[in-house]
DNA sequence: TCCTCATATGCGTTGTTGCGCATGTGAACG
DNA sequence: CGTTCACATGCGCAACAACGCATATGAGGA
């Protein structure tokens, strides 16, 4: 459960293949996309992208293990941030994918849902009592 | 043997989780790198890296299949050469990839011995009628 | 036409990845 | 302390990726 030792350096293009590993799975891109505003909250994840959380858990473990998100306990939650690579290059690329997510409309859809989940008057019931995520200033927050 | 028809658009994130899955892996890194100044034959690649050459040839497959490269016929020599995603995005990404790979040590290595391969009076025996890459002005061209 | 050279591809093997399903674990609350 | 909630993980499976080895293909040259 350890967010990992920052690892010992590698050289920028082992970290880099280790990086895109990690990008190289469309759940991942999109649990990434939705980080991109700070931390979230693995229900949120659960809740937004409507798919198994087991299957989100083991997503969000493997970017752990490669170093790419960091987790945060609260309480019984979890949450979890982007961790900004050490090697400036490699920051540089990950600066370079954050942006193509931005501009990608199913992305900005995910995004819209996770504000609508986050700040919707009519919560759905399992996350009523779940800490929001710090988007409200992000994506259109939608109806 | 096509080049593949520039792929009938899709989203970014789809475009980069391709991308992305064609990147993490050391050889095609180390392959595209030594194609960062233009247009390499195979034979170079087989010769710098010093890898089996199904091994090259596949990895070339797989990068021309997922539209990263393009394939040149010259003669009975097959040139490869980076072909720049029409997505901006996955283009800007791309660069920053570029730009880190250019940073990396063990990458320089690899391009300074494509330079040396192509330019020293001691060419190896089967590169000897081989076409020349255009790196030249590149990395240091070693004695 | 046959041969050679440069490159691509078929095949079998092995390791990795993503998934669903069920179950384990740690935190709060009674 | 037992239960519930939020999340993680063990397990088996199917798909895929990377590799070595052998062989096919396509272009030139003798």
């Amino acid at each position: 459960m350890t967010n990992r030792p920052v690892t010992k350096s590698k050289t920028s293009a082992e970290a880099l293949e280790e990086l895109f590993q990690a990008l190289g799975d469309r759940t991942r891109l999109r649990l990434l996309n939705l980080m991109a505003d700070g931390e979230v909250c693995v229900c949120f994840f659960v809740e937004v992208l409507d798919q198994p959380q087991p299957k989100i858990s083991r997503h969000l473990a493997y970017m752990r293990s490669a170093g790419l998100v960091a987790a945060r306990r609260e309480a019984k939650w979890m949450h979890y941030a982007i961790t900004p690579p050490e090697d400036a290059t490699v920051r540089a690329a990950l600066d370079a994918v954050m942006a193509t997510l931005k501009a990608d409309g199913e992305m900005q859809k995910d995004r819209a849902a996770l504000a609508r989940a986050c700040c919707s008057p009519r919560v759905p019931e399992q996350l009523r009592r779940a800490p929001r995520p710090a988007i409200a200033g992000g994506v259109t927050a939608a109806t």
